[in-house]
DNA sequence: GCCGTCTTGTCAAGATATTGTCTAGGACAA
DNA sequence: TTGTCCTAGACAATATCTTGACAAGACGGC
């Protein structure tokens, strides 16, 4: 295996509590494993104690994941690096990207993916981040919060991460806010948090190399950027190079960024406004200005309540992040058309060019 | 290892009591570390006192953070900066991904960093990001834009990074925008990508141990929230411990993060808006409800808009951060003495040992 | 089905290593 | 004089190490 020529990523100067946090492995179950499989060869320091280079942790954590999927240690730890992420890759690809990012090293190749059911064991261990988390808001501690949630990412995979733990999080605090058990603060608090952790989530599981480019924002007079980047997020760990550009975007911006960067998709989140004039407008003009191959999703609550906007301009509806990866996967996959809500075939006027420079 | 010339134009003139403010760090810590690893190597005054550069206050903050991730001082205390930096951020996707990009030449011209801190060329090379920054957001290139941001961080001081950098280049970018150089496209493109990186330096910044707590936000009717981070990440890099909550904030809210928190400052950010009605209408209400011994501080153009309200509500305002970090500073110096006439939370009362974890 | 064996994760105890804080005695600065 | 800073050493709190034991399943044979 060739070796690779960053001082930063060989030096091997984790200690073992680092390694517990980036794999979700106990201390114990990494050094017994060491000891009775030899997974790992950590060095050691003057004084005795075992150093961990980010190669480590990253088979580490291989490991751990393939573990998940029903292997026995015994067996998986003599497969090689190559082997075990090929273990991973059917089951979850997502874990690629994400994994990707903290070791600073897997290559960022699997982004096929078959099944996208994290199962059931991924669901229990979102529960229990749920809980953490929920508490660490309740005592108004944003930065245990943020490392629950990095952590989280982590140790689930990036599917796991944004469904059964982001997503349920949010309804859970408004909820709580609602029935009067936390304060908006807490709300408002959690959100800060939240955002910048989708944020990172995305620019860290966007792929580097070129490949299908998704633009994503929310209209003009659309305040509410969580959702947005939440699709941000998902679509980046479904392998999109997503562009990501903060919320209340006119439409003539959305276009010319759309043109400029040249992407496939275009996801506007929008929150529940009923009522809302401005909206249907800015659809409408942004289906106007819109090259006819770009394809449209509208995510959120928001896109319920302009259903016949929605149709009209020919735009996907995704009801939750589930839909929304499949239509963009369908996307992805050669075809044009995106499958709107109700059937109908959406976009997709492939004879217009959108005339690129 | 090159010993490079120190320029007498970075001067080397804070006293260790300001390195304690700035880095969160004990002053025990900070001779322990230099005793024992060598972390830096102040200049002593005639008497034998310890004098500390911009850019050891800069290494030890660097050291302190990357300590909080579980590493130990004693392997971290030999790493470079650049080295530093990457286990601080380990999600170095981004450089990866124009390493691949641009993969054409040689991966030693991006590992091979110039300058770490020159004194008096702090400001030549500031304006050199500056002109790269934005020959990026010209092309549209987010993703370079972001890489190039987070290197200067890391290359200039936190001070500087700000100061020279991020403000002239917004003020470049409305200015650009204004005259038609560049669309409102770009800049919400590089307004996106600013907020992450100055979100990602605030947090990073911020010293992980109980200190000086300072709430920033901006008031409802705000959604302009650039100036709100800017504010943020200063606060951060000069030792508060920062808890920023987003835009728009509603003043119950607000009052009500500063009590949980047991905050001694508040730090709000106003955009020009003139004939705003609703933010003089929140500031008085927002007097009335926080606590007496909460220092307000307004920053940004608002703040001179609304001048009477600002004197109304005993509220400093700051006309840049320079100036806003000096009203911090005196918060910070002269509130040792002022006792909390509300009993909330004692917060960290300086002077003596503060707990670590 | 039942029972022994194997696998695997967890725990305990006793010893070291590492690190942050504190004390004491003295010097310097305003 | 008073407050800040310096050095050196002592000390307490964690983190980690090693060895060994053990419980819960999984598995195979009867």
């Amino acid at each position: 295996m060739p070796v690779p020529a960053r001082t930063a990523a060989l030096a091997a100067i984790h200690p073992i509590q680092v390694v517990t946090r980036r794999t979700g492995l106990s201390a114990d179950v990494i050094r017994v494993w060491e000891k009775r499989y030899g997974v790992v060869t950590p060095v050691r320091s003057a004084g005795g104690r075992r150093l961990y280079s980010d190669a480590d942790i990253e088979r580490l954590r291989l490991l751990a994941h393939a573990t998940l999927s029903g292997g026995t240690i015994g067996r998986l730890a003599a497969l090689s690096p190559e082997a075990l992420a090929a273990l991973i890759a059917p089951a979850d690809a997502s874990t690629g990207a994400v994994t990707g990012i903290d070791a600073a090293r897997p290559a960022h190749e699997a982004v096929r993916r078959p099944s996208p059911v994290p199962g059931g064991t991924a669901m229990t261990a979102a529960r229990d981040h749920l809980d953490t988390s929920l508490a660490a808001i309740t005592r108004f501690d944003g930065v245990a919060l943020d490392l629950l949630l990095r952590r989280a990412a982590i140790a689930l995979s990036a599917e796991a991460f944004l469904d059964a733990l982001v997503v349920p999080l949010t309804e859970r605090i408004a909820a709580h806010v609602r029935d009067g058990t936390l304060r908006p603060a807490h709300r408002h608090l959690a959100h800060a948090v939240l955002r910048r952790v989708l944020d990172h989530v995305t620019t860290t599981a966007t792929p580097p190399l070129p490949s299908r480019d998704v633009v994503v924002t929310t209209p003009s007079g659309q305040g509410q950027e969580l959702g947005a980047l939440l699709a941000a997020a998902a679509a980046a760990a479904d392998g999109w190079r997503v562009t990501y550009m903060g919320p209340g975007l006119p439409a003539e911006d959305i276009v010319e960024t759309v043109e400029r960067i040249g992407a496939r998709a275009l996801v506007l989140s929008l929150g529940a406004a009923p009522g809302d004039r401005v909206i249907p407008r800015e659809l409408r003009r942004l289906r106007a200005l819109l090259p006819g191959d770009v394809a449209v999703l509208l995510e959120g609550a928001g896109a319920e309540v302009h259903r016949s906007v929605t149709a009209e301009i020919r735009a996907a509806a995704p009801r939750d992040l589930a839909e929304m990866r499949e239509q963009l996967r369908a996307l992805a996959d050669g075809s044009d058309d995106v499958p709107t809500s109700d059937g109908t075939a959406a976009a997709a006027a492939p004879g217009r060019g959108r005339g690129r420079r």
